[in-house]
DNA sequence: ATTGCTGCAAAACCTTTGCAAATGT
DNA sequence: ACATTTGCAAAGGTTTTGCAGCAAT
């Protein structure tokens, strides 16, 4: 449930295994201690939604968060959520996701370096490993004459749920506005 | 890629080489008549503007190409850009480009497969072709249960004439862009 | 004449910001 | 006590929409 970080202890492992939770734990506690000093109780609540985001693998948007946080806990600021994911994305603890309709959505992320195949439909997310080799982006710089810093990759697709007709549209998923089960 | 227009000019050729001009115009040209039968005073402004970015390869944003476009010719709606954006991002005529900050521009395409190498200082960008090959990305759905559609890889980092210190930031640029009037 | 595009302005949308009050250390 | 963070509301920036008028076919 919720973990006091009253002498929030360092995380012991560096490296998150997939669908290790404890770990994603780790990662935004430390996240958020690492940025700010006091243990206040928006922040004990996003820990707590995040937690639970991150276990499902859930992508929201930064509205979607806060009407979450407001239905479960009660009153936090819109702006209080806003900047939370702002700092959060910084602290590589969120990673922002680009939808093919344009729009974005947010989603606890392993702490190791993957990308996203997004259904067009469900806008379900997940997470791939595949990628091109250090090499070859440094090759790719180098013959533009640019240091590269970062990349991303993200793959669209139908996911076997809409296949099968059991979601029409991302329309009717954002229409319910209910979360999404795993 | 289908070329299915109506009863224009068809484009003599199919796939543009690299920095061939002529072939932009035919495939903007052909975007506009396929999808719409008026040939307007707007869309003729558009065109000549979208051939010249086409040729220097410029990304922009909206409001920019609404901004030069009605100080280059005059009065043009505001929505008339926004939607011909739209539309024109439909037929595979732009591309929508993801910058670094989380804002995103546009920039005429060339029509064969490529993405996008992003100064995340200036936002200068270049296309390159390096990619993974179709098995993996079918792979990679397979192993998800998904159907593979499209994908975008985005590479970040810092261009030459940055990297020498000709650029501060990208705020230079953005300021730099005239936004005057309204 | 019909159809659909255009321009204008207002509305909608989503996010950020300013600042006083609350809170943690 | 002090420094930060929070919440509220207002501002900001961008994109979309409604509609009367107009242009192309």
């Amino acid at each position: 449930m919720k973990k006091e970080p009253g002498s929030h202890s360092r995380p012991p492992r560096p490296l998150c295994a997939e669908g290790d939770n404890q770990d994603a734990v780790c990662r935004i506690e430390n996240a958020f201690f690492d940025l700010s000093r006091p243990n206040t109780a928006p922040r004990r609540m996003l820990l707590e939604k995040l937690v639970e985001l991150a276990r499902t693998g859930e992508a929201f948007s930064a509205d979607d968060l806060w009407q979450q946080l407001r239905a479960a806990h009660g009153r936090i600021g819109r702006a209080t959520v806003f900047r939370s994911i702002e700092q959060l994305v910084e602290s590589r603890v969120l990673d922002r996701v680009e939808l093919s309709d344009g729009s974005h959505r947010y989603r606890v992320c392993g702490g190791s370096h993957h990308h996203h195949l997004i259904c067009t439909m469900c806008n379900r997310v997940v997470d791939f490993r595949e990628c091109l080799s250090a090499h070859t982006f440094d090759e790719i710089g180098r013959r533009h004459g640019f240091t590269v810093n970062d990349h991303k990759l993200t793959v669209y697709g139908t996911c076997e749920r809409c296949l099968k007709g059991e979601r029409k549209s991302a329309q009717d998923l954002l229409e319910n506005s209910n979360r999404s089960m795993e």
